[in-house]
RNA sequence: CGCGGGGUGGAGCAGUCUGGAAGCUCGUCGGGCUCAUAACCCGAAGGUCAUAGGUUCAAAUCCUAUCCCCGCUACCA
């Protein structure tokens, strides 16, 4: 175990209904920057994702699709995850709830949970249309009609079995309130409380007759294991949870997890029916859920019927994987939600990729070659000016911590990019070319050169999590290893002596809006963002 | 009276808890510079901090009322 501790991290899993669009992509990209930020800080990490891939929908489309549900879902998790490896995510297990050692989980757990008293079985009833074959409660009805297809609902009931979630409520709730830091933002707090959790929690349907496509009851055969207790426990079967008591060292190492990622609109289910689950079975709780915003494009959501829907590798194939990374990463504030708009994505591609980074090294390395043959020594002739940018580059490591501490990631970027700000500005105050023109202040111009070779490589390690390669391929061109961590917040991350590359390369060649419309175009022929 | 969040220069946001000269990024305009990717740096214009009252020496910040937006309100990954 490293010095400072594990790190457990999941998003949520993926429905295998199909490709995922940058919405779903955004959920994966944030917590890789955050897993990728807590192994720079020393943490072991384990980083888990995946898919779900069992229900009635799926069912509904394989059918469609005129594959079976396996075959169906096979292709599904393939795609998913190529879209998560080309988004270049530091995943560590990529699970499906296919997966045979969950299934059997599954099974045990039901299992037990019936056995001690916590499941058992009922009438689930609602309102039925009998062509869409859903239930409905009276809440989604619209003018009391099917809300799918508008005809008429009739009361109707089925066989299932129930999760007596009453009976942990109260230590649920006295767990919410001693422990301000589990729901994240806190504003979702409230929610859960005053909406569920003080009029009194019904119970959880967790069985289905209806259809065939999941995990059977194994003491129960016409009946499958409904959603949320097939997906939910993904976070411990597959770190090796076992409902006999036999856990793996893997799940006795990262079990409680740290961080549960999800998006804002399955909440609940993870503050209030996981937690419940996890007391029923005896284990520790994970210690933060944390519902992140959605990332919109242009007004509303995403939508097939809208023809809106873009997907992370269009955007990777035209901006690069990094750029596109930044860009979701950036454009979500902490509890907003985000707006794509292929305007601001030039616009960040073009303002703080371009210029202000990829210009900085570029003009940087440019001069170190200019003027000493690209061998830049610290000759230590000392200014105040120097001082006013090591003060913001040095400082920018515990302030990045204290920001991915309570998730603010965006704001850690643009902290890390405050460094590049403060570089070219430090470019104008020292006037390099002005110094090279005198012999006398060579020293001074190799210092001031050294200093921004130094902040450019500190900045660089800071970027590691959030744009990798970028970040590999600037220390590259520094011929600089990585900093660690720990040293980011001294001088001497640039090792005076280096010789920097000769051909500086260009990180991000600016985009014309023009070209990129013209792109957009093509590909959605009718649609203007 | 269901609960909660929010309304800040053209755009997106911070600041509100712990009152004390209205800030950041982008855009626009002007200037500077020339190492660099029409880049970079500086400056300017532009805000009755939703509205109306109140507390205070002092309010974006506290209190009251009103208007508008947005989430959540039970089985949807």
């Amino acid at each position: 175990m490293s010095e400072k501790g594990t790190y457990y991290i999941t998003t949520a899993i993926a429905y295998a209904s199909g490709k995922p669009h940058i919405g779903n992509t955004y959920e994966i990209v944030l917590a890789d920057c955050i897993a990728r930020f807590k192994r720079q800080e020393g943490y072991e990490v384990y980083f888990q994702t995946g898919t779900d891939e069992h229900g009635q929908k799926i069912e509904e489309k394989s059918a469609a699709a005129g594959v079976t549900p396996k075959e169906f879902v096979d292709n599904a998790a393939c795609e998913i995850k190529k879209i998560w490896d080309l988004m270049n995510t530091s995943y560590d297990k990529f699970m499906r709830t296919t997966d045979k050692d969950h299934e059997e989980q599954v099974q045990k757990i039901f299992r037990k949970l019936y056995e001690q008293g916590d499941i058992y079985k009922g009438a689930y009833e609602g309102m039925y249309c009998t062509p869409c074959e859903s239930f409905w409660t009276p809440a989604q009805l619209k003018d009391g009609k099917c809300p799918d297809c508008g005809r008429p609902v009739s009361a109707a009931r089925e066989e299932a079995y129930f999760f007596k979630m009453s009976k942990y409520a109260d230590r649920l709730i006295e767990h919410i309130e001693t422990h301000p830091e589990f729901i994240q933002p806190a504003a979702r707090k409230n929610e859960m409380m005053n909406n569920f959790l003080k009029p009194g929690l019904q119970d959880l349907c967790v069985s289905r007759t209806a259809f065939k496509w999941g995990i059977p009851v194994t003491f129960d055969e016409k009946h499958v294991v409904y959603v949320w207790l097939d997906a939910l426990t993904n976070y411990i079967t597959k770190i090796g949870y076992d409902a006999d008591g036999n856990h793996s060292e893997l799940y006795k190492k990262f079990w409680p997890a740290d961080l549960h990622l999800i998006g804002k609109d399955i909440i609940r289910f993870h503050t209030i029916y996981w937690p419940i689950f996890l007391m029923a079975l005896g284990e520790p709780l994970p210690k933060q859920v944390f519902g992140h915003p959605w990332l919109l494009v242009g007004d509303g959501k995403m939508s097939k019927s809208k023809g809106n829907t873009i997907y992370a590798d269009t955007l990777a194939d035209m901006f690069g994987v990094d750029a596109v990374r930044y860009f979701m990463v950036h454009e979500m504030p902490f509890d907003n939600d985000g707006v794509f708009t292929w305007d601001t994505m030039v616009e960040r591609f073009n303002s703080d990729l371009a210029n202000t980074l990829g210009n900085l090294v570029k003009r940087t390395i440019s001069m170190s070659n200019q003027y000493f043959g690209g061998v830049i020594t610290d000759m230590g002739v000392h200014e105040e000016v120097d001082d006013d940018l090591y003060a913001t580059v040095l400082g920018t490591r515990d302030r990045s911590v204290s920001l991915m501490e309570t998730l603010h990631v965006a704001d850690c970027l643009t902290a890390i990019f405050n460094i590049f700000r403060r570089c070219n500005k430090y470019i104008d105050e020292t006037e390099p070319w002005v110094l090279a023109k005198d012999e006398a202040k060579k020293d001074r111009l190799s210092t001031v050169l050294y200093n921004l070779l130094d902040c450019i490589a500190i900045g660089a390690a800071l970027l590691q999590s959030f744009l990798p390669d970028t970040s590999e391929s600037i220390l590259k061109q520094l011929n600089t290893k990585e900093p660690e961590f720990d040293d980011c917040d001294k001088k001497g991350a640039f090792i005076s002596g280096t010789k920097v590359t000769e051909n500086p390369e260009t990180l991000f060649e600016r985009k014309k809006m023009a070209d990129i419309l013209k792109k957009v175009e093509e590909l959605y022929p009718s649609d203007r963002n």
